[in-house]
DNA sequence: CAAAATATTGTGAACGCTCACATGAAGCGT
DNA sequence: ACGCTTCATGTGAGCGTTCACAATATTTTG
């Protein structure tokens, strides 16, 4: 900086000032201090400017599994609005999660200088973790659940859930199954919620639950469970991979799909609409979702009063897995 | 630092020898120092650090599409080997590729203050950009085609093609054809190149390789121009989704496969497993080669003599969607 | 046209840390 | 007990910025 000064014949606050756009700096002078930054390629070092300032422009993400397609959308909708918005984005992966690792994740991002952090990490036992992080450090959560004590975006899961739920109803089947996520995860718990209460509003007898991981695996295995289950036309499974395993289990079993059974996903990854059949599935938009998490994080650390929670629609999206209930089941 | 200092009645020199393992610090006073830091709860400003030391312990990472289960868990496996490592990562995420937003995420990582920067984003335009950084800068590839100027790790395409190709020609079949990925992509290129030489090693035909653009939709679209295609028996696809798109369009032509058809995929997602029939398909290692990666980025910012390309072996992982070919085909 | 008001530019200090060197305290052989 | 080395600790400076204020130049006004 003191370089493009002196070749400017201004002070280094000057130079300050032209980076800054501030207004009293005189036309001529600010043409000579550009020309001199382009000149000497001088670039302002950000982290003088963190040292001095006490921010960074440097948000923080932890997140669980990035490789899972919900996380990993998420991320990249926190990502790119943050880079709209002017912030660089640090990762933190957790490998596994409990509070501790949460809180050391969260603080070394904070260590490490970030504004603000955004937690994706939709377990109970994550998010119980951010209510010990206290009030001088702005935090935002994906998918915390209905935890007031701290700010969070989400999709509406009952309402997805229901839609669903609703959906295979007035096709005529008398009740639907769930395959539902691990009990830890928000997710799972609001989807239940929201299939339970649209069996119940419907007057249809409510199942109990059957409980996977997320994988295909998972899917594949409990689906040994539902064919063997009498009377069972309709399955609302908690995500698009679990689906895409009872599919394959339902393949391997004889049934069709959606003809003997109808099967309703979660998600909509863009695999689904190439399953075998094309799954009916809830979609849910990662990317808003990022960008609205985003949004209450950036209010939070300018000391906006930011909604506590913000909720994004998700959107039933039809295709063949689900169809018309059969009279008379062939199996 | 002054306040530990003042707690601990010792200088701020001898509280940073302490954070630092000085070993020229006697026992006792560090034990009064660690004490004075624990007690007021100190964390060291790795900002102020980063300024006087020129080091931040951050790295960059660009890449292009993390919705991608490969770019997902390359920069996981990135991510975590440089966590392991004591360094934290940036990310910015390419909303589209070509010289000028590779480039320009690369010079806004530097003026954020990274150490050095690791870019996945494998199409030839965007690789082109790395050799226009020069060589003060720490910069390394991930899949970077065989350009020797700049340091890259990669998974050796050819070699995982060649291996689908010859247990497609081990089963039977008089010819493999290949659904290939697009043209600017190295990843796509290569396995061509495998595939191709495998072929020709065995005397076998040369068909031309369809253009897909790594989608389940490309793969359902050319599957119509495939099952038009007679004396077709084996299929190699440059990935799985598109192997999941051309498996939906063989189901809905009444093909069934592997009877009438073989099908390899690439990647080995975690759904291909699930897939109807679980699909036979080219694993790699993306965590491995984000942590050869990360290596190769450590040396180059120590200054270390490394080595300018590493190569990771996959492996072919056998599942169901390939068999012995019939000797007369059903259509 | 001088004084006041305003626009423009400059100066000193500080952000929290590490580096290079200086100083003082022990330890050691003779 | 002496000077010498080694260990332990302290001091001054500076990393590249911004902030608060001071100083100067320019314009406006009565």
């Amino acid at each position: 900086m003191a370089d493009v000064a002196e070749l400017a014949g201004v002070s280094y606050q000057t130079v300050s000032r032209v980076i800054h756009d501030s207004p009293h700096v005189r036309a001529d002078t600010r043409e000579r201090v550009l020309a001199a930054i382009q000149r000497l390629d001088y670039r302002p070092n950000s982290v003088a400017r963190a040292l001095v300032t006490g921010r960074s422009q440097r948000l923080g993400v932890v997140s669980f599994d990035t490789t899972l397609y919900g996380p990993a959308s998420t991320l990249l909708g926190i990502e790119q609005a943050a880079h709209d918005a002017g912030y660089a984005v640090s990762i933190s992966s957790l490998r596994s999660l409990n509070r501790g690792t949460v809180l050391a994740a969260i603080q070394q991002l904070r260590d490490q200088g970030v504004d603000g952090v955004a937690v994706i990490a939709p377990l109970r036992e994550g998010m119980e973790a951010l209510s010990h992080v206290g009030p001088d450090f702005a935090v935002v959560a994906v998918e915390a659940g209905p935890n007031a004590s701290i700010p969070a975006a989400a999709v509406d899961q009952v309402a997805g859930a229901a839609a669903a739920t609703r959906h295979l109803l007035s096709l005529g089947h008398r009740t639907v199954w769930h395959l539902a996520g691990p009990p830890d995860w928000y997710e799972a718990e609001e989807r239940i919620e929201g299939w339970r209460s649209a069996l119940e509003a419907a007057g249809a007898p409510v199942p109990a639950p059957l409980r996977g991981d997320w994988t295909a695996r998972s899917g594949y295995e409990l689906g040994r469970t539902l064919i063997e289950t009498p009377a069972l036309t309709a399955v609302l499974v908690a995500n698009d991979q679990m689906a895409l395993g009872l599919l394959r289990r339902l393949n391997e079993a004889g049934r069709e799909v959606p003809d003997d059974l109808s099967v309703v996903g979660f998600d909509d990854i863009p695999e689904a609409a190439y399953f075998t059949p094309p799954l009916t599935t809830v979609r849910q938009d990662f990317a808003e979702l990022g960008r609205r998490c985003l949004g209450i994080l950036l209010d939070r650390i300018e000391g906006k009063p930011a909604p506590t929670r913000v909720v994004v629609e998700p959107e039933l999206v039809i295709r063949s897995s689900t169809g018309v209930v059969r009279l008379a089941p062939r199996h």
